[in-house]
DNA sequence: ATGGAGCTTCCAGCCATTGGAAGGTCAAGG
DNA sequence: CCTTGACCTTCCAATGGCTGGAAGCTCCAT
């Protein structure tokens, strides 16, 4: 392959996704969701990589990692190649995906409570008596 | 409706819904996957629930409140209704849950800290320089 | 020339739900 | 008796973020 673009060697899906740690499989579906876009061809068809495209793939890689959700990840990366950004839009992303998590954490963890409560009250033995269940059945 | 069926009166999806807390479309779903058994039907096809399968909705109503996936649901809901069982057997499922939900919150919460800091160090004003979009882009 | 690794597209499934369309049924009011 | 509208039925599609597989093409080394 390394077909030259003029600017650099191309390289495949397969070594872009070495290179980003974002699947091949993976980096076609971001492709078909628009969140990146479209990798130019080979004459043959073969979609081709550069430096930069892996850039965008190891952030969006960074920004899922974080937990971010693909319609944030957008507009970060929109933030990103946006020289005039302002750090202020940036940092509302953030904020807001924090308080998404935070919400979710409370929600885990008050169910985690609830079922320890009731964990620690059964006896756990070969009795079919069992707190948790009484809970369950209201 | 109304229908008779010798064990007391028995009530249209909607009236289970309501006395369950599981909306009808979702109780038609819960069948369709075998969660819950297949509910009688009226000469013209409508299902019929009794008090004792609104009261297994009830039971799986609350399970889902508590994270717990439709699996072990199932599971919980044999249990339940084993008279044999014991209760070790239920606490050996609410422990694997809470170890699930402990892992989950331990996830949510490694990025809430990371984000934190992220944020925290971002000045969040008209400039574009911003520690957060430094971080994202490795 | 052949083999196999890697590329292409498309389709389907995961989880637990929700929504909608198209059509049948029931009870109340005119 | 007939209409209205609330309810019921089934089936199909979408959600998010992937993952897997099938069928077929291309590239490179042997």
């Amino acid at each position: 392959m390394n077909v030259d673009t003029g600017v650099g060697m191309g390289m495949t899906i397969g070594d872009a996704a070495k290179a980003s740690g974002v699947n091949a499989k993976l980096i076609r579906y971001y492709e078909s969701i628009g969140l990146i876009p479209e990798a130019g061809r080979t004459a043959s068809g073969y979609r081709v990589y550069g430096p930069s495209e892996v850039n965008v793939l190891r952030f969006v890689k960074r920004a899922r990692t974080l937990g971010f959700g693909i319609e944030r990840i957008q507009r970060l990366v929109g933030l990103w190649q946006d020289r005039s950004r302002c750090s202020s839009e940036v940092k509302r992303v953030a904020l807001e995906h924090i308080d998404e998590l935070e919400a979710k954490i409370a929600e885990l963890a008050a169910m985690r409570d609830t079922l320890r409560e009731l964990a620690d009250a059964c006896h756990g033995d070969e009795r079919p008596e069992c707190p948790i269940l009484r809970d369950l059945a209201g």
